[in-house]
DNA sequence: AATTATTATTCAATCGATTGAAATATTTAG
DNA sequence: CTAAATATTTCAATCGATTGAATAATAATT
């Protein structure tokens, strides 16, 4: 009663006299085990505040029930999206998560790994650093067994299932809204070349501009500036030039608040100054002064989505399945941040 | 090579002609393992990809090395900031993190700690919902001989290690900068009355306003609106009011935001109709326009003194220790929404 | 060379639950 | 009233690592 440990499968047995295995089938309902018996053993667990213990019966079945997650931070709202997402499925499933943030940095990320892999999870579900160029961290866990699922910020170079928005589409509809709008003179602020997803917004911005004969000076397609400082180091010289971009489009909208800073300490009012378009659609956006035009990206959606992948098509799977790429449609927020009118 | 299971120490001492448990003593460092037989241990384990399986070692020490933390939500910056801080410290101790969300719901938070408790967390810190009024979910958690400490968010009615802000204090301080300003009017908006935290908030905030013998009208004190909708619906009556409040003094930044969606669709401007106060400094407070007052709770420092409050007195312990109560001192910002000048 | 002290290595039990096979009890059929 | 069929219950191995005790091998001492 009060021993130090808790009460265990044998506990219960000796105090009903029968057999711990035969306990274990009666809490587990197996068919072998009738009615009265189950009843009793059920209410003596209840008497004396017995719990099962997951991690012992994991390391029977070879599999901990348990998923990781790594994500660069999970206060943005993507990602904290994208983990209740995540977490609902896994729910329903019985599955619980451990969940790791990178900081945006490769080094915390593969330390993550390493320690999800010690943990013995049964699927690693991730979005990349921004510093993240190699996928050899990535590798080291198939190399243990580990099915991975990237999702959103994925790496190209390694074949995975991946689960992202239809980011060419989405940005070349963001980038023709401004156009429509009236600017003509519009800037591009991308991520890590290495990101799949950030490839495809740069790409649906070029095609946008391009298709409507807009010209594209070389210095206005910036990469690799993700963050809300580096956006706004990264504006604030274009901003200076005497053809200066009249609209600046980004790939988050940390990077757009960089861009409004910038726009700012040069007294540069937006939207009429300036246009700026985010992406995310994160909880300060349609708080801030402008309101910031972004992108919905249904990050909870994304999130179950990346779940399910797991236990519709990896789970109970003896063979690791041909990998595949799920599309999650987003939708443009437009706000005033980019209406000059 | 491609089998489909894991290496595990038995494959080690298998190829080395050794047993198994040398192999882990080598892997371990343990004493009576010579260096070049440790040395040749570590090279094949590399060489195999061996990983060690923490579950199973657990299993078998009777310790999980893994901390439970149960948060409302992990999208707003007081919690994950607070989880930023335990991650630091867990991972300082190798141990790692499981982390629920309540979504602000008893029922979850009773489930997320079922899992917990069957995931044989080493401790639980948690962070109590809203709904959150009896305690027995935490009695659920001793019963399991698992140490829990609360954090901000404390139920009065549980004894445990708790860590909190000067919440008394601050609060008092932050009513009397509304006062200063020239304020007379001043209401305010409280949390759930059984959290300790929020009780010390609204004394803090009528002793100020008792000290400077301003009137505190019955209905200026309105308990339990948590959430920015719930502040909004609040707030909304007392703005309507003949003799209507020129201040609100809320105890979260969420409220704040209801407060302001009021007065904005009644027509009030923000400071000089209305002063508005907030609590936790999210990420958006100083984002919004105008930029919100709010308490800098310190929340990383927060949350590394509850995990180090778990290493220092709870860790290899084997009585539980004498309860204590930690205090983290916090800090008024002072911003626009209570400039009245 | 025999004895003791040291060092290296293995044995065997353990953590808590699961599971197929084996054993036992009970029911049904002939 | 047996034999066969069925339903209960227990055995024993297993998951992967740890650890104190036991044993084997080696070195040091006299």
């Amino acid at each position: 009663m009060n021993s130090r440990k808790r009460t265990t499968i044998y506990d219960l047995a000796k105090e009903l006299g029968i057999s711990p295995s035969y306990v274990s089938k009666a809490l587990s309902n197996h068919p072998s085990v009738g009615d009265p018996i189950r009843r009793r053993v059920k209410e003596k667990a209840e008497e004396l505040n017995y719990k099962h213990n997951s991690r012992a019966a994991n390391l029977r079945r070879g599999k901990s029930r348990t998923i990781g997650v790594v994500v660069p931070h999970i206060n943005q709202s993507f990602f904290s999206d994208a983990i209740s997402g995540i977490e609902e499925i896994c729910f329903a499933h019985n599955h619980s998560l451990v969940i790791c943030q990178s900081h945006e940095s490769y080094e915390k990320e593969g330390k993550a790994i390493e320690t999800l892999i010690h943990q013995n999870v049964d699927c690693i579900l991730i979005s990349n650093a921004e510093e993240t160029m190699s996928a050899d961290h990535l590798r080291q866990i198939t190399k243990n067994k580990i099915p991975v699922i990237q999702f959103d910020r994925c790496l190209d170079a390694f074949d995975s299932f991946k689960v992202v928005n239809d980011n060419r589409n989405v940005s070349y509809e963001a980038a023709s809204s401004l156009i429509r709008e009236g600017y003509r003179n519009i800037a591009f602020l991308g991520g890590p070349t290495g990101v799949k997803a950030f490839q495809d917004r740069k790409e649906g911005f070029i095609t946008a501009i391009a298709e409507a004969s807009l010209p594209i000076p070389y210095n206005f397609i910036v990469d690799n500036v993700l963050t809300r400082e580096r956006g706004k180091q990264a504006a604030l010289p274009l901003l200076r030039l005497p053809n200066r971009p009249d609209a600046i489009f980004t790939v988050s909208d940390h990077q757009s608040l960089g861009v409004m800073d910038a726009a700012a300490s040069l007294g540069i009012t937006i939207p009429s100054g300036l246009g700026v378009f985010g992406f995310a659609d994160e909880t300060f956006a349609q708080l801030v002064t402008p309101s910031l035009s972004t992108i919905d990206q249904h990050s909870m959606e994304l999130g179950r989505k990346a779940a399910e992948l797991y236990f519709q098509r990896i789970y109970e799977q003896d063979e690791m399945p041909e990998t595949e790429t799920i599309v999650i449609l987003s939708e443009i927020r437009i706000r005033q941040s980019s209406r000059r009118q």
